[in-house]
This record gives C-alpha cells, structure tokens and sequence, in this order.
DNA sequence: TTAAATTATTAGGTTTGCCTAAATTTTAAT
DNA sequence: ATTAAAATTTAGGCAAACCTAATAATTTAA
C-alpha cells in the first residue's frame, strides 16, 4: 500500500538514480552507459533498458546514444538516497562502533528502507550532521547540498599546510592503509616537499614526517591555507 | 557476492518462514496453505509454489494437501529473522521515540538487512533485552526463545491480580486504544468482577476502575498469582 | 572520408514471485 | 456412502530485472 502521490522506487530504480547522481558529480554531462554498467555491475543491454523506465518517469533525460541526465525530480530524489545512505553510514560509525571501512556495504542496504520518520530520527539522534565518516556532505531534507571546494592533497605544493576533509576512493583496502598511518578526517599536514618525478611526497602529518605517494596524495581530498607564493 | 555455505535468503523466502513459524506458534501442526495466503496476502496458488521451493532448499516439510512444518534448520533460519524484526522494534521504540504501534511496519523492513555484525550490534546497545516492545520474547543469538507460561487477561477469574506482559492483537488501532486506557507492558491489575452473560470485567488498573470488554481481555497477556480458590 | 573499432540499442531468453482459471483432492453434510 | 463444498495444486501468464547475441550508431584513425 501506497499513499504518495510521489512514486516510490525498486531498489534496483534507487540504485541507478544514486549512480547517475554520483557519475554526474564526476563531471560529464550526459552518462555514457558503460560508465552506469561498470558503477552497478550489470551488462549495458540492461542499463539501456532501465534507462528507458527512469526516462517514462519523468526521472532523466534520455537521448539514445548520448547518455543520461537527472531532471530536476530526478535530482531530488537522488539526493534523498545520497542522504540515507550517509546518514546510516554516520550512525552505523558512531553508535554502533562500525570502522570506516565497514560502513558502506550495510549503509548500501539500510538506504533503500522507506521511511521518513526513520530517518529523519536518525538525522535527529546524530545532530543533523554535515559530514559522513568519509568527509562527504549530507545532503538535508530538502536536497541541499553543501559544496565544499574541497582540492585533492596531490595538487598541493611545497610549503602547503592543512586538514584532510575526506577521501576520494572509499575502498576497504585504501582506508584500513590511512587508519595503519593515522591519517583520519581532520588530520592536519604541511608539505615539505615534493618529488618532480613521481610527486612523492614528504609531508609532516601527525607530529612525524612521512613519505607519500602521489597515488595516495591523489585519494585524499584537502582544505589549505594555501602558502604565501 | 555470499561467503556462506549457509544459503542466504530472498526477502519473500524470510517472509515465508517467518509466517510459517507464527502460524505453528499458534499450535497447529502442519500450517495450511490457506493460513499463509491470509497472513501473506498472497493467493494459495502463489503459496503452494513457494512452499515448495523452502522443501527444496530443506527449510520445511511438505505433504501435498496436509500442510507444511519448519524443519530444523527452517526453525532456526525463521527464529532469526523473528530475532531482528524485534530487536529492531525495540532499537525504534527506545532509541527513536517510535511509539509501540509505530515500531511494527519499519521492523518489517529492517529484518531483512544482512549483517550479523549490525544485527549483533543493536542486541548489545539494547542491553541484549529478552522482551520487544509488545512485550515478546526476542530469541538469543543461538536461537533460543524463553517460553514464559503466558495467558489470557479472558480467562482470569474475579480476585486474580496480576500484570499485563504481551498483547495478542498487534494492530495500531488497539495499541492505541490501550494508549488510550494508559494500559501498558508491566500495568498491574486485580479483576473484580466478570459478568458471566458477555465476559465483561470490571477491573483494578492504573489506580482507576475500568470496564473491560471481552474482546479487549481476550487480546492481553497476562502473568498472574491466580487468588486462592 | 571511409573503414575499423567502440559503444549503445534491440531482440529474444531466464528467474523470481506473483496472478487467474481449471483440475484435483480432501472434508463436510445429507 | 455419496455428493456438495472447500481447500489445494497444476497449468499457463505477466512484470521486473537481469542476461547473451545480433544489429545499429557513433567515434577514431588511417
């Protein structure tokens, strides 16, 4: 039984919207199918087809051959999954002791629970916060999204001090490797130097100095106080 | 992707035992097909199919015509589903402010997210509690479920006291009308009167006296220290 | 600019879980 | 004991969401 107006969606329909949102966040405008079929792990064929459904609903812009864009309703309720599944990420972290990098499988199945008042309960318990356990902005109720002009620590250069505010790979194998370095959100660094070959780099962070490579450099998202230069 | 050598189950599959184990609760032996469409609202036709799916897998026992039964292991599989679905009850009503006759449609949701360690997790910030919020027995992680010799507030007679521990009826409506009566889990009360021509009770609860209709008695559970007679 | 390679779509299947209608078995009533 | 009623199962379909294989459009590169 349903009482909204408003349309619900699969589970599978959530999942697409959420990937289309964060494919569109990547920066393309217009989401090339083989980008949707590799974010949800199913053959283009079926991409194609679902994006035809998501088309008839009014929830993208569909132009074959071209990809794929949220409308604005789209949009929205992409957002309303986003801030699920951070929001369950975030309580998962801080009431029930989850680790980092164990968060997003079960966040991944507790986003697609339809309930507002479950949610929004849980918005309520945690503060309203802003971030999830990775840095990312949580959307609010009405689809706000705070933008951050977050940068990337391997665009800093030497003499750059600042704070990690969140990571851009969020795989278990890539967090459980900053927990063994201590390096968490709010870590603050200065750079000492950076290797013109490879960008290594040497970086004070927690009190030691530490080498880095640039593929790491390259998963951290930062915010400077960029040096006088 | 499934690590377990232990299957794990559709959504429609867990619904199934769980009816099924509810249903023998209620003391039949061998549940009808007729019972699970009601409680499943599902057509028999679409039950009978089912059915045999669960005897494939060796979660139930079937005999054409003559019912079905949990088998072992379909016991235990149910019990942990019935597990969660009140754990999750109780998390709502006393982490979330759900009121009792709110928990019951989101826990329908909840019961089905996959992680041990989640469902371990909420069982250890409740304080591995024995009762849900209507009162049932939550069974433990090895799946046992603490029998209490539970009976009817209906089949009391005049001079028994007691305490009110379940309620038979879950629906929202007489939750709320108990609300309304500020009757609860752990209420007390001594009958004083049973009118033999409709049952009607005249009975000590909440300091106050109180007409109780037959059908109300008929649906609370009681613990009593029965008067000497 | 045209052919080859890549990418996307269509066509036709599969599985799950539901349905209706028809056939069968059990149960109840005379 | 027989028949009518009720319950159950079988048979045949449907929609969702996936798949493979074949076809078509676009892009790239010679």
């Amino acid at each position: 039984m349903c009482f909204y107006t408003d349309l619900m969606f699969t589970q599978s329909e959530e999942n697409y919207l959420k990937a289309i949102f964060h494919l569109e966040q990547e920066g393309e405008a217009g989401v090339a199918t083989s980008n949707l079929s590799e974010q949800l792990q199913a053959k283009a064929a079926s991409v194609t087809e679902m994006i035809k459904k998501l088309a008839d609903k009014n929830l993208v812009d569909y132009q074959k051959y071209y990809g794929v864009r949220l409308t604005e309703n789209g949009r929205k309720q992409a957002l309303n999954i986003v801030r699920k599944h951070r929001l369950w990420e975030l309580f998962l972290a801080e009431h029930l002791g989850f680790k980092w990098d164990e968060v997003h499988e079960v966040a991944e199945q507790l986003e697609h629970i339809k309930s507002e008042k479950l949610i929004d309960s849980i918005d309520k318990l945690l503060g309203y916060p802003k971030n999830d356990p990775h840095g990312d902005p949580i959307p609010d109720k009405n689809g706000n999204l705070e933008k951050k002009n977050k940068s990337l620590l391997s665009k800093c250069k030497p003499g750059d001090s600042g704070v990690i505010i969140g990571v851009k790979d969020t795989s278990s194998s890539f967090l459980q490797y900053l927990d063994k370095q201590h390096i968490a959100i709010g870590t603050k660094f200065t750079i000492q130097h950076k290797e013109p070959f490879d960008g290594l780099l040497d970086i004070d962070i927690n009190t030691k100095q530490l080498k880095m490579s640039h593929k790491m450099a390259a998963n951290l998202y930062v915010e400077t106080n960029e040096s006088s230069s």
